[in-house]
DNA sequence: TTGTATGCGTTATCAT
DNA sequence: ATGATAACGCATACAA
């Protein structure tokens, strides 16, 4: 492999000259700048770009953290923060964590280690202090709404559109409302409970338990919700199901039971997946590329915002 | 920032006895061990991954191109990829291309410059001539069968794999049987055709232009499909799709178009998707997890080797 | 078992 | 406009 040493030699210039070429830089004679562009063509040079890396103490890399690459969830965050990295010439590093945290903190290292010059965090396990050691390294971007102000964020109000939700229901006449979420744990459940429970609390409505589904993630989860509905005496007769794909599997295993969907179960999905349009399912839009696109440009620029996104209501056939 | 030589003043050692402790070499005086460690631990040290893949000429990293990562088709690749990356500590950067060549051509560039040690690519849309090309700087893996020996492959046989699907149909009575198809100038595509004109001529069957379908990539586009048909004379009785999200789309427009499925028409889909499942389609299995998993091992290894994995038909409820 | 010296391939600074 | 030289931070061959 020729470097830019063989190539001052064969060009017959300094190494300094070189750069300078590579790099486009002014104030070269075009006689030594074709001279060495005539070394770098004979020598089928290539840039050491770890070299550059080194040297600069960047690596022109964002590192995306995600639990899962399969959900369309998170591959349309994915995609929308793939668009705006090529545009800017970025390369994407992906961490995909299966919501394990030492992945994720394996992903905050190579920020520390300068691998990365930002990091993305889709949806976050880890604790607020672990990223707060890490925020001296570099930028940290956030797909959720933190209340301290030292990370970016772009995020949607969970609380509201959850609560929002909940009221368009019950104005549709449903008392009894369930919610489908995916980990019980994650940032967005808690908030969507207490949503929840203002709601129950606002409206005077029974507080059941029973209405409540976690771990509803894909659209195989939508089978065993239906099969515990069934069984109830007084079921919900609308849910809030959090995913797409899950109020999928919920919608077809209703057709499968004779369960006829809206009049005795209404379905809200969340994020219009392309399954949402074809299953002709009422969903809360989100604007996954969108937030996707945000994001990417947050972590890039360094400087610290907190943006929310407005969602929209797809009015379907499912309520 | 603190790096080894800090370390060894602190420590009152050598910069190679730090190195030797912080890569974890015997013959190590515990005594030094400690000293080495006490000063990492009070510098807050971390190692600059670029110094290292510069002194290495390694980075950890693989690059992996697909044109889409929210097609659950190259969702499910990345995922196996990214399991077996994860399992020997490897870095995935991502490429997603959107099929375009100089993307593609530019992820061939890392490998060049050394960002990535290795190069999956999961669907190709540049020549030949230019991978080999690139052959010299590191293993490039590919997601098809070309017949070159000079990279590994881990791929299905897409011509088998539609003629047998084929004969299946005729074997049911089907006569007129058209097929639907992602990019038409495809690698697969090139394949999957020739085996149709193979099997339309062995069988004597009229060779109907009308019914191949392409740019069918998602779920949104049945509906065009099946608009289509509607208006022919002599309609195909019988589709092979080459994804179930396309064959997903078809059936749905079907039952809008009050379209009997199977009777009026049947659908055979591909890949086994989550949405084929529940929406009870007949679909032929590709073990896209595993593939995944493969190219992997295959560019992590450097030995050249070819390997095709085998599919299987799970007959549901669209034939 | 430890230290010295050199290499990795660039970029950046400074002098000319 | 150009060149010499010092970073960048680590690994490693070799000497001791």
């Amino acid at each position: 492999m020729t470097n830019i040493k063989d190539l001052a030699k064969m060009a017959g210039v300094s190494v300094s000259t070189v750069s300078r070429v590579l790099n486009n830089y002014p104030f070269v004679k075009e006689e030594k700048r074709m001279a060495v562009l005539k070394a770098i063509k004979d020598s089928n040079y290539q840039k050491n770009i770890n070299a550059v890396h080194l040297s600069k103490g960047k690596t022109q890399m964002i590192g995306v953290v995600l639990p899962f690459s399969d959900y369309p969830y998170f591959a349309l965050l994915l995609k929308g923060i793939s668009k705006q990295a090529y545009k800017y010439n970025y390369k994407l590093l992906l961490f995909q964590t299966d919501y394990m945290e030492s992945r994720e903190i394996e992903a905050l290292k190579m920020l520390k280690q300068k691998q990365i010059d930002a990091l993305i965090i889709c949806s976050r396990t880890c604790n607020w202090s672990t990223i707060e050691e890490h925020l001296l390294f570099g930028p940290i971007v956030l797909c959720e709404n933190v209340n301290k102000k030292l990370v970016s964020t772009t995020f949607v109000n969970h609380y509201k559109i959850f609560y929002d939700a909940l009221e368009y229901l019950y104005h549709k006449g449903h008392q009894r409302i369930g919610y489908c979420i995916g980990r019980k744990s994650g940032a967005s459940s808690v908030k969507r409970n207490s949503a929840y429970r203002d709601f129950i609390n606002q409206y005077n409505l029974p507080d059941n338990h029973d209405y409540i589904f976690d771990d509803c993630l894909e659209i195989d989860d939508g089978e065993k919700v239906v099969q515990y509905i069934k069984k109830m005496d007084t079921p919900p007769t609308a849910l809030l199901v959090t995913n797409d794909q899950a109020a999928a599997g919920i919608l077809t295993a209703c057709q499968k039971a004779k369960i006829s969907i809206p009049d005795e179960l209404a379905i809200i999905g969340f994020n219009n997946e392309p399954i949402s349009k074809i299953m002709n399912i009422t969903t809360i839009e989100i604007p996954l590329e969108k937030i996707g696109n945000n994001l990417f440009l947050q972590a890039l620029s360094g400087e610290i915002s907190n943006q929310e996104i407005a969602v929209n209501l797809i009015e379907r056939g499912t309520v």
